[in-house]
RNA sequence: GGUCGGAUGGCCGAGUGGUUAGGCUCAGCUCUGCAAAAGCUGCUACAGCGGUUCGAAUCCGCUUUCGACCUCCA
């Protein structure tokens, strides 16, 4: 595909991506619940989402990516009590419920960070849109789809569904969704048990409260990212992403009171991830299966066998389609590992080549092969996004730069224009695109001289045919972390572990 | 129960009508003081049963089976 295809949720085909205004992306995606540690459930959409807005820059659209962070904590709507879940959880802490927020949204960029994704153009906060999430609110009801009662507001879905595809996108029937919809306590003020909350009256206990025309509460959940969508991206907008599991009640709901609030559907395309399983079932809080971000890189959790470079994760994650369930399993993981080194290794491979070339290639076969490899990444990231894809032919190439190296290729088995074609593709896919990083830990200058005095010390045993020696250095350096590799060409180069 | 989506070689995972996916593992070879790395070669699968077709992993039907959503959830 020649130009940029995305597979839309809402319209379930994949369809050319066509911005509003042409050189702009708008992207917003659901971002976290600081109430608690992101879980590598949660690395998911962030990291594919993040390709989503690399790729859309690479594309030469400015992008403005929105990402929120949920702090003002949703209720139990359909649940038992009406509580907020964040001031909930600080009460059993002990903590402030700012004090948490903090913490867990520090956590949470921590890990974006080690995850090399790239921050959001703005990072709105549900608390500081109070404001705008009330007067959404307020259209609404002036438009008569929202009501109040005991100081609690309520989206009317019957009324909606009348007149609007209500269950589009989640592909579901409001009729089944009235019969379905489980019988719940305290749930006698809606008028209809599909109606979702608006604002929600706080009970005296708790903790995060504002005024509002209808008294003291707090908003409801879906109506955040409505209210700091179209703030920053407009009430239309091109792209919204999130978790598949995201997709009812919170999306459809997101369309509802848009839609009634501007008139029409606030986004052009739905995108979402699938979700990450481990042994065939979800992670998820109420699997009691997860594995957070600190225990996933710490190796500190019964099911890991070893602590996991986030690299490593984000290869993992890219080297599945975003849309196909993903397996946890440790030796998944390891594949992972090493074919991450293999590829970034030669990436190193081919950034120290010198390679002047010439203008017509010596094997013209190889030449051709290699300039369709490096121009399919483009079709594969254009059809929907297939990192699997670019990254399969990431490593078809693996061989040529390596052989080259080697000696099993001809240096000017390519001419210049593919060999330049060939850095350009490593350099903009692997690394702009996919966003990947160098695995092992930075080198200083200080650790390299002491490193070539003991290579230069062991280079001199092996002239002497001091094997003993030569063996004794590397496997030294090896506990260490240190692996010494003997070049052909009799150089000898190191990785740190 | 309703809606939707899967089932691919030892493992992970692309792929929608005819062509080698790719990775990891394993075996052999080349290079090498040895090792590692690298290169080459091999292992060739599409849940089952029917059907459509010259030809199906790919389309249709049925069966088995797993999962997601329907409730907070990425």
């Amino acid at each position: 595909m020649s130009e940029f295809h995305i597979y839309n949720s809402y319209t379930r085909q994949k369809e050319k991506f066509a911005p509003i205004t042409p050189g702009y992306a708008g992207l917003y995606v659901c971002g976290p619940t600081v109430s608690g540690e992101s879980h590598l459930g949660h690395a998911r959409p962030y990291i594919t989402f993040d390709v989503v807005q690399r790729y859309l820059t690479h594309l030469g659209h400015k992008v403005r990516y929105v990402r929120n962070i949920t702090d003002a904590g949703h209720f139990e709507e359909e649940g038992r009590d009406a509580q907020d879940k964040v001031s909930e959880k600080a009460k059993l802490e002990k903590i402030e419920p700012m004090e948490m927020v903090h913490k867990y949204t520090s956590l949470f960029h921590y890990g974006m960070r080690l995850f090399n994704c790239s921050e959001p153009s703005i990072e709105p906060t549900a608390t500081g849109h109070i404001i705008e999430q009330i007067d959404m609110i307020q259209t609404i009801m002036e438009k008569g789809y929202a009501y109040e009662v005991n100081g609690s507001v309520y989206f009317d879905v019957t009324k909606y569904a009348a007149d609007y595809p209500y269950g589009k996108l989640s592909g579901r029937v409001l009729e089944d969704q009235l019969e379905t919809t489980r019988d719940l306590d305290g749930q006698d003020e809606k008028r209809n048990k599909v109606d979702f909350a608006l604002w929600k009256k706080a009970p005296p206990q708790h903790i995060m409260r504002w005024n509002s025309p209808w008294g003291e509460g707090f908003p409801g959940w879906h109506i955040e990212c409505s209210a700091m969508s179209s703030k920053y991206l407009g009430v239309t907008f091109d792209i919204h992403g999130g978790g598949m599991d995201l997709q009812f009640p919170h999306h459809e709901s997101e369309i509802a009171q848009s839609t009634i609030a501007h008139g029409h559907a606030p986004v052009n395309y739905w995108m979402h991830n699938n979700m990450i399983t481990i042994n065939g079932k979800k992670m998820g809080k109420s699997y009691n299966n997860v594995i957070k971000l600190s225990e996933l890189f710490s190796g500190n959790h019964p099911l890991l066998e070893q602590p996991y470079h986030p690299m490593v994760v984000r290869f993992y994650i890219l080297q599945t389609h975003y849309r196909s369930t993903l397996d946890f399993s440790n030796e998944a993981l390891q594949a992972s590992e090493r074919a991450l080194r293999r590829l970034w290794e030669a990436y190193e491979v081919l950034k120290k080549l010198n390679h002047s070339g010439n203008a017509t290639p010596q094997e013209t076969a190889l030449d051709a092969q290699v300039t369709t490899w490096c121009h399919e990444c483009a079709d594969f990231m254009n059809d929907d996004l297939n990192t699997a894809k670019v990254i399969a032919n990431l490593f078809e190439l693996a061989p040529v730069i390596n052989g080259i190296k080697g000696g099993q290729v001809a240096p000017d088995a390519l001419s210049a224009d593919t060999f330049s074609l060939l850095n350009d593709t490593y350099r903009i896919y692997l690394e702009e695109i996919l966003g990947m990083q160098a695995l092992q830990v930075e080198q200083t200058d200080k650790l390299d001289k002491v490193l070539s005095l003991l290579i230069e010390i062991r280079k001199d045993a092996k002239k002497r045919k001091d094997f003993a020696t030569s063996d004794l250095i590397r496997n030294q350096l090896a506990e260490s972390g240190v692996m010494l590799k003997d070049e052909k060409d009799g150089n000898v180069s190191y990785t740190i572990e």
